[in-house]
DNA sequence: ATGCATGAGGC
DNA sequence: CCTCATGCATA
């Protein structure tokens, strides 16, 4: 009675497969994105003998983010900006002379204070040349998207086992998958984020026209009986249409939305829904809310040291007053907030 | 639309 | 313990 979830497991979708293995996926693009990283974190000498100091310097930093920030409220998000306001009508068998397609940039963690004021107080956050994380990760394969078979579906296990299959075609080319949904354009062009971004505004827009929620959409999902592609959450959805995904988990979902998109407007004479909620009253996860002060202050830690030691996060927790859990999941959020869809000149 | 969380897969 | 893809809960 502690994790289970009533609603649906959010696993068992790879449980059997002793043919094949596809959650190589992952592997194989987080080992790539691994091999490729230019500079392993280790900025741990830089402040090795600042253990007091750099808490202090932090929060010091975090006191005049209080400063600056009392002066105005921003209503927009501050992360995962990025708009390259591009509007090329480029089809896949437009040619492509500008061969500028993604290359790797190493990135370095920001350990100025202007990156922390860029993050948590910066008006003009719009322009970083942060395009390390996802240029990275874009170099190597497609993650395991998909996974999490319908909750009480009765046809889960032959669901999840296709969906093995589908997984290792999808991860050897996208062509398959959206072969057999919708052709698209399945070329580097799929890799452009000025395409991704395109196609993204262009998914919205129709979806609205179709009268469909994000939610909608996403367990609509689950009835393309595409192998490997169950139904996705609203916050998905809307993710991919704000392009607040990674490069990659944009690359592999623009096809399954490209194909829910083709079949819906193709048959716009039924709505099916899936509501498959059933709860009968059990644990509902908390969300733990960090107050603004203790935030700002880890901001401040982040921009002097994103990656923390386990001791660094339990001193920082202690000193902040949260469970260190907390602090750590915090951590590892941020960073991925950092790495999404921040490419904006790339110079 | 987003913040905090879970979990698989990997070192 | 990290990264990543995702999602529940919420502002």
């Amino acid at each position: 009675m502690m994790s289970m979830n009533s609603k649906q497991p959010h696993f068992a979708m790879h449980p059997t497969l002793p043919e094949h293995k596809y959650p190589s996926l992952h592997s194989s693009s987080e080992a790539i994105r691994r091999a490729c990283l230019p500079t392993p974190p280790l900025q741990s000498n830089l402040f090795a003998s600042l253990d007091e100091t750099l808490l202090a310097r932090a929060e010091a930093l975090a006191a005049v983010d209080i400063a600056v920030s009392q002066g105005k409220s921003h209503p927009f998000k501050p992360d995962a900006t990025y708009h390259t306001m591009n509007s090329v009508p480029c089809t896949s068998t437009s040619t492509v002379p500008l061969a500028h397609h993604h290359h790797h940039h190493h990135h370095h963690q920001a350990l100025e204070p202007g990156d922390l004021l860029d993050h948590i107080s910066s008006p003009s956050l719009a322009l970083m040349a942060g395009a390390g994380g996802a240029g990275a990760d874009a170099a190597g394969a497609r993650p395991g998207l998909l996974r999490r078979p319908p909750g009480g579906a009765g046809a889960a296990a032959a669901a999840a086992a296709a969906a093995a299959a589908g997984q290792v075609a999808a991860a050897s080319a996208a062509a398959a998958v959206v072969g057999a949904a919708g052709l698209a354009s399945i070329c580097d062009s799929d890799t452009d984020p000025r395409e991704l971004e395109a196609f993204a505004e262009r998914f919205k827009q129709r979806r609205i026209k179709l009268g469909v929620t994000q939610a909608d959409v996403g367990s609509a999902l689950a009835n393309l009986k595409i192998p490997g592609v169950g139904s996705l959450s609203q916050s998905t959805i809307c993710r991919f249409e704000s392009l607040t995904l990674s490069h990659n988990n944009m690359i592999a979902l623009k096809p399954i939305l490209q194909a829910w998109l083709e079949e819906a407007e193709g048959a716009q004479r039924e709505k099916m829904n899936k509501p498959e909620l059933f709860n009968g009253g059990e644990k509902k996860r908390k969300r733990t809310s960090i107050a603004a002060p203790e935030k700002r202050s880890l901001e401040a830690y982040f921009a002097v040291q994103p990656r923390p030691s386990s001791e660094k996060i339990a001193a920082i927790a202690e000193k902040l007053d949260l469970k260190k859990n907390v602090v750590r999941v915090w951590f590892c959020n941020q960073r991925q907030k950092q790495k999404r869809m921040k490419f904006s000149a790339t110079y």
